[in-house]
DNA sequence: TCCACATATCTATATTTTTAGATATGTAAA
DNA sequence: TTTACATATCTAAAAATATAGATATGTGGA
């Protein structure tokens, strides 16, 4: 568990968004074309129409958060889902609660 | 309390350290000259010494750790000593988990 | 196979952060 | 009231991050 690496992660307001939201995809996205669920996450496009940044932006963003493990891509056709790791963020709080 | 501001803070390892030995200073930190308790914390030379980084380096870090209220500065005759603001690194702790 | 679409990667620029040297400020002691 | 010391602030350069346009890759359908 690295500290640092999560907390760069965290050190911007649209990747904290993204976070959050994808804590409740149901309230934040609209219904995917193909899946009638979110068990994998949502699609790249929906969180960049989200967000209003560019495409490559949020796919690097994404590739950040995957990088740090906490959010797990799915491939699905032509989509990819993100879905949160909730067992690396809750690693996380626990890591940051015993060592800092 | 804001996490992404917070999140700057703990996104570099100097920082993150300073903030875990101000845990614990005895155990860190050797002991003031004019003072014989770390009640207020540690003055900015040991934490200095300690990193092994530049003095405006440090006093630049403990700035911004003071900016997000991490740190309470006290001044002692020529020397500042900082000290952990335990309600605030908790609280943030418990914004992370409800919020994230 | 060719095309359209979703996403990833590459490239480049703007902004922010890191870092230290120089200088300023505050304090205590001579 | 000058001097020495501890720390803060200013200035500037290097490194990292943010961001988007262009291009590449992977996938499903015509």
């Amino acid at each position: 568990m690295n500290i640092v690496e999560i907390s760069k992660v965290l050190a911007n307001q649209t990747r904290v968004n993204i976070l959050k939201w994808l804590k409740n995809p149901e309230a934040n996205f609209p219904p995917h074309q193909e899946i009638d669920h979110f068990d994998d996450g949502v699609c790249v496009g929906f969180i960049q129409d989200k967000t209003g940044l560019s495409q490559s932006t949020i796919s690097t963003y994404l590739n950040s958060m995957q990088n740090a493990n906490l959010v797990i891509p799915t491939r699905h056709g032509k989509w990819t889902y993100y879905r949160r790791n909730e067992e690396v963020i809750q690693a996380y709080f626990k890591a940051l609660k015993e060592e800092l």
